[in-house]
DNA sequence: AAAACTTACGTAAGCGCTTTCACATATATC
DNA sequence: GATATATGTGAAAGCGCTTACGTAAGTTTT
């Protein structure tokens, strides 16, 4: 059996690796039994110098081939060494060689003009005959690999994946304990336990729940991660508060799916706005805020705005209609 | 714009090249993304190790990758290096290095699982989004790819287009001298200008002719650069004969059309075999007789067996029923 | 059993691209 | 006009593959 392609998609860009290979390997057949001494990869840059464009610099040839400029030096000095083109100092601009096509280019390319036909006619028969148009396949992939890249898709899923594996479980009395270690761990590691932090942290269900708050619990593999508590301020406004994750469970969605899940309970709840306090220093806490759509609320005080902390941060509003 | 959209069949080895970037790229990425030390390159051969497979020799995964050995022996020591894969030579048989994962090569396989199933869910998304089976088409090229190399089709192409630039022409009397001199340049260069012959080429139209045979030319780029004799040895035999091509003008299929058109004639005269005298040492010549559906033809007797040379020769028939 | 051949692997060198860095020249900013 | 920044190119090194070749081990032939 084909290894290759057993693992589907995959192996995919193995696959279309061996088949670029296979297509050049072709061309340089092709050369041969005509004893061109030519190569496939010249083509692109010769073909452009070869059409009205020319002369071009480096640069722009880089980017009208989309490699990188060190690429081109390096087939330009081929085609140089054969004098089928040559360069010169742009008067214009002193930095930029200009590459233009010479007489003798021009020749070979008005004879390799049916041969590329020929491949042309090779390449579309191919790909005719596999009943595909290949043409409008990759113009379709480039297009969407255009809007967004392949990493930004991968990581996208991976995120899901890990969203999906972050359970939200509200609070109960057992998780008093860890609701304490949890914010203590995170205020030790960025600031200091206050004196008001020890209140709530210790009494969770009178400070925050019996007022019309909760608390909600991230639960990663079975073990308690990360927590959030969302504080009744009034019927239409609540605070999201005491987020915190273990740092060994960062960067796995447990505070994202924490923060969304807090913002259905509010709405659940009635609010019609969400506040918060945070800290310029928290980098990755203020991106997800901004993510879910909070926003900068700079007159907004917050119950948080009596810590000592608070003086290094400032307040942001989601309004939830 | 975009020169590479507009070249393009031409450019698609580039495009298909530029995509495989992407896609790997993107591997890079996420595995970057989640601080795993591992590269998409080395995916195939792992993933191929830490299947039920395991262990394989070098030889063994380069063939199911379909790369190198060398390339196997680079991978595999990126992956030794980092204790995901072990090797130990083979007890059966001592040339051979087998390679198996590790303990910890199968721990970082359970971790990336899901990435990779990321990975496939993204590539599946986005040729899913651009419309298109891209594993359906790339299967269905290789396919034609396995029938018919590249180079075999861009050179086939070629001589079609080669065969369409030469014309044939039929025998007229200013072709007198050509016919001469072509075949006396043929003839010194490969064996001697016989009696028998002098009085044939120097006399198409009683020799030949006349007696119910015919001569054509081929004519390239308006100049006569070749030509060959059918001469008629009964009604329902005729001979191909002084086939011959200027140096010039060889392997451009001159030759080809000249014996295609021959043959056509035979035929459209009645004929129902026709026969030649060739030599062992035209490699080409015998190679396009064969082509053409000639085969060897022991003991047929021709009118060329005349000449000395036929001692080197041999006879070939081709049946044209 | 010796010799010739085949197979498996390792090493080296090459190729075509990239990234990185250095340097020259333009352009923008004060 | 001086200075900072941006841009264009070249040189070097690296990367991942290839081909070519050498060596060792196994297999077949004589």
């Amino acid at each position: 059996m084909d290894f290759l392609k057993e693992l589907g998609h995959l192996a995919i860009a193995s696959r279309m690796k061996g088949l670029t290979d296979r297509l050049l390997r072709g061309g340089t057949e092709a050369y041969r039994y005509l004893d061109i001494d030519f190569e496939p990869r010249w083509f692109t840059l010769f073909y452009l110098l070869s059409t009205e464009s020319s002369p071009l610099s480096i640069q722009q040839i880089a980017d009208a081939l989309k490699v990188s400029h060190p690429a081109v030096i390096q087939t330009a000095q081929m085609l140089v060494k054969r004098g089928l083109i040559r360069s010169y100092q742009d008067e214009a601009d002193r930095r930029k060689r200009l590459l233009a096509i010479t007489p003798k280019g021009r020749e070979l390319a008005a004879e390799l003009t049916p041969v590329w036909n020929c491949f042309l006619a090779a390449v579309s028969d191919l790909f005719g005959s596999a009943g595909a148009d290949m043409m409008e396949v990759i113009r379709k992939v480039e297009e969407e690999l255009d809007r967004e890249e392949m990493g930004s898709r991968i990581i996208r899923k991976i995120k899901e994946m890990q969203a999906k594996a972050v359970e939200i479980v509200e609070y109960s009395p057992e998780h008093r304990e860890v609701f304490r270690t949890l914010n203590e761990e995170w205020l030790k590691k960025y600031f200091a336990v206050e004196e008001d932090d020890i209140r709530l942290l210790r009494h969770p269900e009178e400070v925050i729940i019996a007022p019309g708050g909760a608390v909600l619990f991230a639960r990663l593999g079975g073990k308690i991660v990360g927590t959030t508590a969302l504080l009744k301020r009034d019927d239409e406004t609540y605070e999201l508060a005491k987020m915190a994750v273990t740092p060994g469970a960062q960067r796995k969605q447990a505070g994202r799916r924490l923060a969304e899940s807090a913002i259905a309970l509010a709405r659940q709840k009635g609010a019609k706005t969400v506040i918060l306090m945070t800290d310029n220093r928290l980098r990755a806490a203020v991106g997800l805020y901004r993510n879910l759509g909070f926003r900068l609320a700079p007159n907004e005080t917050t119950t948080s705005g009596k810590y000592a902390r608070a003086k290094f941060g400032f307040a942001m509003k989601l309004d939830l209609e």
